[in-house]
RNA sequence: GCCCGCGUGGUGAAAUGGUAGACACAGGGGACUUAAAAUCCCUAGGCCGCAAGGCCGUGCCGGUUCAAGUCCGGCCGCGGGCACCA
């Protein structure tokens, strides 16, 4: 065995892996299935550490699955439609498709040499006719089951890309790809009914075990359940047609706290109302006061009298002013509401703004009435004992005066008890090229018509120009302008295409039968489907993991997928980052300047980290005055800063491309270093130090296997025992850490077994047999080196696909265990038992310890406790 | 404002309520070398002590327990999610 050396063994490895159809899925009904998926990436050109982490995860525990005899799922593709495509090719020139293709390649050719057990033949491209061909056929089946339809709606609109965004894609009231701040206009959109499973969406995260616990809780607040009470208003004045006005409230316990009703500045009353000239004008204030969401959060409340006026629903004789308001929203509960300043913040602050009246109905005992009128009582306050006015709320509070106010509008015949969601339907047109077309055909006699199957895909047209902004398949001379499927006349297809998010919504799906003309295949999505392990990024706890649990419920009503794949995931991981430290320096003007960081050098000197900007030895009289020599680099303007980890961006050049890595270090030394330390969950930070040190710890791995294949077979040596318990117990440690994602401490058991194999001096047989349980072992982290090792050491077959060792479970059990004496809590001695000796007789072995008995002085043993193999606890 | 999570050496971190700091990075000391690199060995929470050893120690305060990093209550700090949602 020559020196370690990467460049050589990966590729060697992986052409071998490749020869033996080593990661082919196999579907093989004899054997348990396993199907591992690791959120697919976007196309951008660059593979970065993220990635590497991401896919590394994914490759241990697909390794380690086939290795337990799972016949394994491991595929990837690519989510390559979206704006970036076509932004490129308005700044750059070019095509998004070529764009796109050339990056798919490019990172395809820095993932191969990563090594990662992935399934090739079952590549898809979201951006492929023959992806999103069957996309739309899903579609079109979706169209005809009522899960997408059409409507005019207040929709999100991103005036930088030009776009529809979901809620869910405006994040602080901005983009969320282009930050600019979104403004609301209302246009003809498709949704997806996403809303009919809102209570299905919600009751059914319970099930999901294995999902972490923070992304059910995010999803379960998307997703926002409310209680309460749906009653009408009568009104006084109003025009005719609206006798009544419906509102909703989570709070119907406050109802004798009423003062006023508002509806929304879109609520159909006040369009009405529009005739006249004040609250034509008020409106409009309403909507110029901001017309981005960002605007509409930071607005001052404002409001206009109607005049009308409505009746409370327990006083007959007791009206209350009904208020257009700006800060009422339609598209929740009813668009209008019932205002209670003495207990909502919101109506507080509206009241006294137009001096409405404040009444508090929650009182503490022994306040008189008048005390709490005119101010704000939180309801979680703690000096609520009594509710004032309302015999249906009784003396409750929270949950339980909710239910009984509804529970008393339900038998008084005033209202009923509903259940409301904060979900919304899901827009999924966007106005842009780079997208899955829709599928219909808009006919002048025939309305919306969808396109036929036969028709099927609906290509994107590759003739399209990118000079003017907008969608370029609106103003397409051919490909919009078609009969219509229906009556033949001269129609206009869609032109809106679909938001990625549908695309990236059932992918996982399309994996099973990757190439079939329908979009899945029964049998083999009934026998790949679920997903065993999901792993990805935390920033799709929402989008993206919502959408595809709405859509494989979708699927199965459309016959696409079976009943226990409407919740694809069985477990999801969401890993951490992978941080860097930033270096700075700043110009002359005090700007920020950032260094990659390969273009510094640290120092580390008497405890001390100094920072040096270029690749620089330390001149050695000044390292005795690092002083001297920090105030000379300063001088010189080569001293940087260094700020505190942050995710790797490219914006502070904190960036490590892994391809340098891979270059100076191998694949395995990256795969190790992103899995060591850091428990997978948790940020890893990327140290200079770390990725080194990785590499020499498999240096060593490696010159250890050449000095066993040196000794003479027959060195008899010693410890062989000893050894084959080491063995044993990393065995079981790195076993058990696999199977919880706890990644780091698989490794820290291996670097342990490691240096036991490396001082030990066993039997020639019982040597060889420690490295290659090492070799395989290391196997999912570190691929490469484990075959070399393997094969050196006479492993039978290709290590990938030799089974995982299972340790003897009568050599994980010591026969003499230290334990430690306690005397009131403090370990003060210890002894060395057999493993079984009875709690009685190591009582007395503790009590007859000289150590204890100096401690005790000859104070009487009040009570003594034996845990058996742990400790012995003696109370005086 | 509402909802969640997290605070352990110089650093990344371990620890079914049972010897806190495994494993590793950085550091210190030594061996080898003309020297350096590489490699190997030792050391390594803090304080006191020549040592043996002792005391303190998991953000802070209190509680439960024979025993608390771990469980409970209250603070402080940091991070994340949601938010005119009626």
């Amino acid at each position: 065995m020559s020196r370690y050396d990467p460049s050589v063994i990966e590729p060697r490895w992986q052409k071998a892996w490749d020869e033996a159809g080593a990661f082919v899925a196999r579907h093989d009904p004899s054997r348990p299935k396993y199907y591992v998926l690791e959120m697919f990436p976007y196309p951008s050109g660059r593979i970065h550490m993220g990635h590497v982490r991401n896919y590394t995860m994914g490759d241990v525990v697909a390794r380690y699955k086939s290795s337990c005899g799972f016949s394994v799922l491991h595929p990837m593709g690519w989510d390559a439609f979206g704006m970036p495509a076509e932004n490129a090719a308005m700044e750059r020139g070019g095509h998004p498709r070529d764009w796109t293709h050339g990056n798919i390649a490019d990172m395809k050719a820095q993932m191969k040499p990563l090594g990662l057990s992935i399934d090739w033949s079952r590549e898809l491209a979201t951006c492929d006719p023959e992806y999103y061909g069957q996309q739309q056929a899903m579609f079109l089946d979706m169209l005809e089951k009522g899960l997408v339809y059409r409507k005019a709606a207040m929709v999100n609109w991103d005036p930088v890309d030009m776009t529809v965004l979901a809620n869910e894609q405006v994040i602080d009231g901005k983009g969320w790809r282009s930050g600019a701040a979104v403004e609301r206009r209302e246009l003809v959109q498709w949704f997806f009914k996403i809303s009919d499973y809102s209570e299905e969406l919600l009751s059914a995260l319970d099930g999901l075990k294995d999902w972490p616990e923070k992304v059910r809780l995010m999803q379960a607040n998307w997703i926002g359940r409310s209680r309460g009470l749906q009653f009408a208003f009568d009104t006084v004045g109003a025009p005719q047609g609206f006798e009544r006005i419906e509102v909703y409230t989570t709070r119907p316990d406050t109802l004798m706290g009423a003062s006023f009703a508002a509806i929304s500045p879109d609520h159909p009353l006040a369009k009405e109302l529009e005739k006249d000239p004040a609250v034509a004008a008020f409106i409009a204030e309403c909507r110029r006061g901001g017309t981005s969401a960002e605007e509409i959060e930071t607005a001052e409340k404002i409001g206009h009298d109607t005049g009308i006026r409505v009746r409370h629903p327990l006083d007959p004789d007791w009206e209350l002013p009904v208020w257009i308001a700006n800060f009422i929203l339609m598209d929740y509960g009813t668009g209008a509401i019932f205002g209670c300043p003495g207990h909502d913040q919101r109506d507080f602050d509206f009241a006294t703004k137009y001096g409405l009246p404040i009444k508090a109905v929650f009182l503490a005992e022994g306040d008189g009435d008048a005390e709490l009128d005119a101010a704000f009582v939180p309801l979680k306050s703690e000096k609520v004992r009594y509710v004032r006015g309302f015999a249906g709320a009784g003396v409750q509070t929270g949950d339980e005066g909710v239910a009984a106010a509804i529970a008393h509008a339900e038998q008084n015949g005033y209202g009923q008890g509903v259940t409301k969601y904060r979900l919304r339907d899901w827009g999924l047109s966007r106005q842009r090229y780079w997208g899955c077309p829709i599928p219909v055909v808009h006919c002048a006699s025939c309305g919306v018509v969808p396109e036929k199957k036969e028709n099927l895909p609906v290509e994107l047209p590759y003739d399209v120009s990118f000079d003017k902004p907008g969608n370029p398949l609106d103003r397409h001379p051919t490909w919009r302008d078609v009969p219509c499927p229906a009556c033949g006349a001269p129609a206009r297809r869609e032109t809106d295409t679909m938001d990625t998010f549908v695309d990236s919504s059932w992918y996982f799906a399309r994996f099973t039968s990757p190439r079939a003309a329908t979009p899945t295949v029964a049998a083999e999505a009934d026998y790949w489907m679920n997903v065993d392990q999901y792993i990805g990024g935390i920033e799709h706890a929402i989008l993206h993991l919502l959408y595809s649990r709405f859509f494989a419920r979708a699927m199965h009503a459309t016959g696409h997928l079976p009943a226990k794949a409407i919740e694809p995931f069985n477990a999801l991981f969401t890993q951490g980052m992978v941080t860097h430290e930033i270096y700075k320096t700043t110009d002359d003007k005090g700007r920020p300047v950032y260094h990659l960081p390969e273009d510094v050098t640290v120092f580390t000197i008497a405890d001390r980290r100094i920072v040096v900007l270029g690749n620089v030895e330390p001149p050695l009289d000044m390292v005795d005055d690092v002083d001297a020599w920090i105030r000379a680099l300063a001088d010189e303007g080569l001293l940087v800063e260094v700020v505190p980890s942050a995710k790797m961006s490219k914006s502070k050049k904190n960036v490590v491309d892994p391809m340098n890595i891979i270059a100076q270090f191998g694949a395995d030394t990256a795969r190790w270093f992103v899995m060591s330390d850091s428990p997978p969950e948790r940020d890893v930070e990327w140290t200079a130090s770390g990725a080194e040190a990785a590499f020499k710890h498999l240096s060593r791995v490696w010159s250890t296997c050449d000095r066993i294949g040196q000794m003479p077979a027959d060195h008899k040596g010693e410890g062989d025992a000893e050894l084959a318990r080491s063995v044993a117990k990393a065995i079981d440690e790195v076993t058990r850490s696999i199977d919880s994602f706890a990644f780091n401490k698989a490794i820290a058991a291996l670097y342990g077994l490691t240096n036991v194999i490396a001082r030990a001096n066993g039997s020639t047989p019982a040597m060889k047999e420690a490295i290659r349980t090492l070799a395989k072992l290391m196997s999912p982290m570190t691929p490469h080196i484990s075959e070399s090792i393997w094969s050196y050491q006479g492993g039978a077959g290709l290590c990938a696909q030799a089974p995982w060792p299972k340790a003897d479970p009568a050599l994980l059990v010591d026969d003499t265990v230290t334990l430690p004496v306690q005397i009131n809590g403090k370990r003060r001695a210890e002894i060395s038992v057999a493993r079984d000796m009875p709690g009685p007789e190591v009582e007395k072995l503790a009590l007859a310890n000289e150590d204890v008995i100096k401690f005790l002085a000859g104070q009487p043993v009040k009570k003594i406790i034996v845990v058996p193999g742990r400790i012995i606890n003696v109370v005086v």
